[in-house]
RNA sequence: GGCGGCGUAGCCAAGAGGACUAAGGCGACGGUUUGCAAAACCGUUAUUCGUCGGUUCGAAUCCGACCGCCGCCUCCA
């Protein structure tokens, strides 16, 4: 059985074929980048960036292309108001692009902290300004848009299909909807493609209708057309966006090229804290930088950017996903027993002799293999294939225990948390940090002075003596295990 | 007002007509191990899936009503 997806368009669970074989061009929706990204953008992210490295596994050769909106986004959909990023360059009294470059490195800093692979191609808005011209220029040609005052405008009812994607009527929607409607459009739904710049706007740029900017729709069609062509295989993108984003970029695509814009449309579900929509009126709004530290008053402590990432798949990207801190709790715990499983084999590797494969054991590996496919070929239950993460965890656990594994056995166990827990699920590392450099070296040496100490104790059989300085360096946050090689320590 | 989703153990979360006397994680408890711990391993922790009806030989899964929660249609991924 092969990979199935949810497709928002066809509402079904479809069988994933790209349109060429082999080879799948997938373009996701990305930060508009006028602050640091939170934790609603870590589930779309962290989804897709899963779903791209499973395309991988799969053998699929993927291009994968996510925007970066650095202008057009305006603070409004009825295509009022400010863009986005001049608002907040105002507000930190910056020059709007040194605004966009700062958050977009934040953006790149975060999403690397999640282990999430880098886009192949990250275009800007700002530089496609031409490209998005020219498809304004077209749309105008083929009669789909008009200008009123140098400003452009979709007219959505010559676009038939409108509404199918999100499933709305447009006329129905009227009725109750607060849009406030311009008085240059002809109709409430019709939505901006350029948008004439006022003299003292920042960014703008010259164009057949006189110095403007692009409406922020366009930027996705234009790049998606640009580096994946007329038709894509899959377009992600959060929930929130499905209309009228993504209905809007349907419209100018297809109208423009006559062609399908996208086979596979992917929309993952949204985020709440506690319970709650996050919201920055409601001081539950959490960015990544803040989970990593723990500095929110929502939370009791830093989280690890992988327990994040592990507890993102813990439910499936189409269901919301309820951040709160016990959550967070539990994933940073769950994360930590995985991580620990994993360098308890690549230790004993390092020690172990020669020899091949315990059979039994690789069976058990094969099966848990093909369940974590199974798992994952239907529309990517990611809560699955954790599961069997953790089957493997408590495999790992039963092999060590023997204390007589051959180097094949642990080789072939540490291939599979490399496999589906590292290249597909992106929760297993590639190497852990070791004690051992600066002043890791340092607090090494320190701690070990005291191990010794104990040590000293427990062979005199002071084991009030003993306890007395575990329990004090558990207060100052180290942790003892005592091995039969010896006492090892670790931070709390 | 229009559209959509959800309600599964103390908590998080899969399952979407019969292999369910319901995965996995966290937590809790018991055992092995330990001087005692920690870690690890083994085991226990939902006769039941919001409530009430219906369809069916069979329902957590389908239908209806009701209750509760959430989201989109404004900013937001």
């Amino acid at each position: 059985m092969g990979l199935k997806v949810y497709n928002s368009l066809t509402r079904n669970k479809d069988e994933f074929e790209p349109i060429e074989a082999g080879r799948v061009g997938m373009y996701v929706c990305g930060p508009t980048v006028y602050g640091h990204a939170h934790l609603g953008h870590a589930k779309s992210y962290v989804s897709f960036d899963v779903l791209a490295r499973y395309l991988r596994y799969l053998g699929y050769n993927v291009t994968y292309v996510q925007n970066i909106t650095d202008v057009g986004h305006l603070t409004d959909d009825a295509d009022e108001g400010d863009d986005k990023i001049v608002e907040a360059a105002r507000k930190e009294k910056k020059h709007p692009m040194a605004l966009a470059e700062y958050y977009t490195r934040s953006y790149f800093e975060d999403t690397d902290k999640l282990n999430c692979v880098r886009p192949d191609i990250s275009p800007r808005a700002s530089g496609h300004i031409t490209e998005q011209i020219e498809l304004v220029q077209t749309l105008l040609d083929k009669g789909y848009a008009y200008e009123v005052n140098g400003s452009v405008y979709f007219e959505v009812a010559k676009f038939a299909e409108y509404g199918k994607l999100s499933g709305r009527n447009v006329d129905e929607m009227q009725a109750g909807a607060r849009v406030e409607v311009s008085e240059d459009k002809k109709s409430p739904a019709d939505f901006a493609l350029w948008k004439k710049a006022e003299p003292n706007h920042i960014m703008q740029w010259p164009s057949p209708w006189g110095r403007g900017y692009p409406g922020w729709h366009l930027e996705c069609s234009v790049m998606s057309m640009k580096y994946l062509g007329a038709t894509i295989d899959i377009h992600g993108g959060g929930l929130e966006n499905q209309f009228p984003h993504h209905e809007c970029e349907i419209a100018q695509s297809e109208a423009a090229n006559g062609a399908a814009f996208v086979k596979y449309w992917m929309h993952n579900n949204m985020v709440t804290v506690d319970g709650q929509k996050m919201g920055k009126s409601l001081n539950n709004f959490i960015t990544l930088k803040q989970a990593f530290s723990g500095a929110h008053e929502r939370l009791t402590r830093g989280y690890d950017p992988l327990a994040i990432r592990q507890l993102i798949l813990n439910s499936h990207y189409r269901s919301p996903l309820d951040f709160s801190d016990a959550a967070l709790f539990a994933a940073q715990s769950g994360y930590e027993k995985i991580s620990e499983a994993v360098k308890a084999i690549r230790k004993r590797l390092g020690e172990a002799g020669e020899g091949e494969a315990d059979e039994k054991i690789v069976d058990e590996l094969t099966a848990l293999t093909e369940r974590f496919q199974t798992a994952m070929n239907d529309d990517l239950n990611t809560s699955v294939a954790l599961s069997v993460i953790f089957d493997l965890v408590r495999l790992a656990g039963r092999v060590l225990e023997g204390g007589k594994a051959t180097a094949g056995t642990l080789n072939s166990v540490d291939r599979l948390f490399r496999e589906l827990g590292g290249d597909v699920l992106g929760v297993v590392k590639d190497e852990y940090e070791q004690a051992g450099s600066g002043d890791e070296a340092r607090t090494d040496a320190v701690v070990r002075i005291l191990i010794e100490q104990r040590a000293e104790a427990r062979r005199n059989k002071f084991f009030a003596k003993a306890d007395e300085l575990r329990d004090k360096l558990d207060e100052a946050g180290v942790v003892l295990e005592d091995t039969p090689d010896g006492t090892e320590w670790r931070w709390k």
